[in-house]
DNA sequence: TAAGCATGTGTACAGTTGTTCACATGATGT
DNA sequence: ACATCATGTGAACAACTGTACACATGCTTA
């Protein structure tokens, strides 16, 4: 009576989850989004939705996850591109603004989650930036800058980085995608900030 | 047949608009309330709603307004209690987070706007937030602070401080209001990014 | 082959939603 | 005094919501 369901495990809820970053996309908040209107934009019934997800905050905190995965993509690449230090900033600020309007959905989502409803979302995007920071603060070890600064000025600073590349995220998504010119703005805003930051590090507790 | 209606116009307004905050101050996400659920939280019948409002949307760009009062008064607190320029930092990030306890709600409201759903009040918070930046660019020129930047220069400054502060707020509205102690780990943080970004300034095309 | 499991479907229902309508009240201006 | 206005009320509506249930299908394992 009911189709054929030749399909991949896992399909539908591949379904459910891109249908609800795109509901975010269309400028929808994630918090407002409800089970019914997910499981119609990925054309699927109602009934379905719950055997994968016990809620929509539980599909979030599975999207923060799937987030993860995005941002430790982006980490990969900018360490491969970047090699030389003197545009280490203009490179990576290049590399997110490449990322975000890539993955513009996903960025969305979790612009909308730091003060989003669901607690464990929030807390979960949160722990993502922390790994982010502390990654940054490896990665410039390793590259010996700022080698004068403690272990914890450093992560202050990678901290304060990764918060400000952050903000400039809404920066970027309040923007039409086409808008070249704009973005072009942003990227070179948030690029001066950072090294506004890395100038303030450099000369932290020593001027 | 009806109650007296002995009561001074606008009140119903009022209602509205604080029994709006209060449901984000439970944790609610304002882009999820619905006409009835705020006009239930004011003790209204909906109808009375659209006496003020055209929609909820509608009632969140008046919320913008009064925000922009909120922020005034602390603006106007600092510049009264902040004489000497080397506890500048310390004394404005305190006033601060006290203004941020104090109108809780207010603040949450203002970060979920940021990434919100609504492009209006998406755009009237970010205004307030440039407003809030050339203030504070005004105040240091007038106290002969950062003289050797240009014009722009210190637009883009006061424009990462206000980020910064506001990223923090995320930081506060995340904390119980009782836990001094963490409220006071997040007070020192924002003091030391802040910090951390005007020796940034200080040193910005000199070294 | 048969049993069990994961996945998907259709129907149903009670509760909630936004919105409209006709009406009641007190204040205001002439 | 009287008409008008701003504000508040209650009842009603169709549309939508989350969730439950019984059932169908194909895959996996024994």
């Amino acid at each position: 009576m009911a189709e054929v369901q030749r399909r991949r495990p896992g399909e539908t809820r591949e379904k459910l989850m891109t249908a609800a970053l795109t509901l975010v996309g269309k400028g929808r908040h994630f918090a407002s989004i409800g089970i019914r209107e997910v499981t119609r934009q990925a054309g699927v019934v109602p009934t379905s939705f719950y055997r994968h997800f016990r809620s929509v905050d539980d599909l979030g905190l599975q999207l923060v996850d799937e987030l993860g995965l995005v941002l430790r993509r982006m980490m990969r690449e900018a360490r491969e591109n970047v090699l030389q230090a003197d545009k280490l900033i203009e490179e990576s600020v290049g590399i997110f603004v490449a990322h975000a309007l890539a993955n513009r959905n996903f960025f969305m989502f979790m612009a909308q989650g730091l003060a989003g409803e669901s607690r464990a979302v929030q807390e979960g995007i949160r722990s993502e930036m922390r790994f982010f920071a502390s990654e940054l603060a490896n990665d410039l070890r390793r590259l010996k800058l700022l080698e004068q600064l403690s272990d914890s000025d450093l992560d202050m600073t990678c901290d304060l980085v990764v918060r400000t590349v952050a903000f400039s995220l809404t920066d970027i998504l309040s923007i039409s995608p086409e808008d070249d010119y704009q973005i072009e703005q942003v990227r070179k805003r948030t690029t001066r900030f950072l090294q506004l930051v890395l100038i303030g590090a450099d000369h932290w507790q020593s001027g």
